[in-house]
DNA sequence: ATGATAGTGGGTGAAAGTGGGTGGTTTTAT
DNA sequence: ATAAAACCACCCACTTTCACCCACTATCAT
């Protein structure tokens, strides 16, 4: 949980927030997310998710998909100081540039470009509040 | 996993990445992989397929078949730089030129021409965002 | 204020990637 | 059968990249 403000320097690397990194572990999975961010699994998380698409049956759609699924998906761990280094490929796919922002999604980490993100929070500003009477309206 | 850009010499030899290396073994299978696209499978995973089609009934697509995955295979072992030598009939198969990427994928690698790779991803550009939200929306 | 922790930038040596040479074996032509 | 030609595995050399290390700054708590 959290948002954070990062920089992304010259060798594509970007400091993971140190509150974030103990619930990644050692070995974790930067991969392709959703709405143009990445996202970051513990490698126990992305082994759930993978297992279940493992056996599926061997048809085009099924080939393609897991092609869209495991090329872009890197294995990552951190340098000395919390750092990850992101590929090139990965950086052009969320349109990283020289600023980003960290957010903790419950099991998982999200890399935003600054400005996406920006624009993301400005698009959706007034559709919180209905967003969020419509998930907590019919709690009791 | 992961997705790599590497040249294709005048020999015809490709740079398999390192990361790859450990997985596919000293000894591995070169074959024709489907959608236009070369597979490379550990030497065990091989065996588990071929056994596998084996014991398909003695119909003709399964012999059709039979013939399209062995009739292109080709015992692979690295050179001291990490690169195997691909043989015309595959490189004319899958359409390989001087730039070609090397992607993982689940239990095998697949190598694509640069150019093909391309146009396979931008005509599946907009399904890729649908296959993500079905991929990370319905975790449960 | 001071020490500890987090974040940022950059240098460097080892490893990965790339290109080309060479010598031995096979193939082909005379 | 023999020499010329082609091929291929192996070797070497160069360039680029990346992982690791160190240094500095900013922030925070005591």
């Amino acid at each position: 949980m959290g948002e954070y403000h990062q920089k992304i320097d010259e060798k594509g690397r970007i400091t993971i927030p140190a509150k974030f990194r103990q619930g990644l572990g050692d070995n974790f999975i930067v991969t392709r997310g959703l709405d143009g961010c990445l996202f970051a699994y513990p490698i126990e998380t992305w082994n759930i998710i993978t297992k279940k698409y493992e056996n599926l049956p061997n048809v085009k759609e099924a080939r393609n998909f897991m092609r869209f699924l495991f090329s872009g998906a890197n294995d990552q761990s951190f340098d000395k100081n919390g750092r990850i280094n992101v590929s090139a490929l990965l950086l052009k796919y969320a349109h990283l540039g020289k600023e980003c922002v960290v957010i903790g999604v419950g099991d998982r980490i999200e890399i935003w470009d600054a400005d996406s993100w920006n624009d993301f929070t400005l698009e959706n500003e007034s559709t919180f509040s209905e967003m969020a009477d419509k998930l907590f309206s019919n709690q009791d």
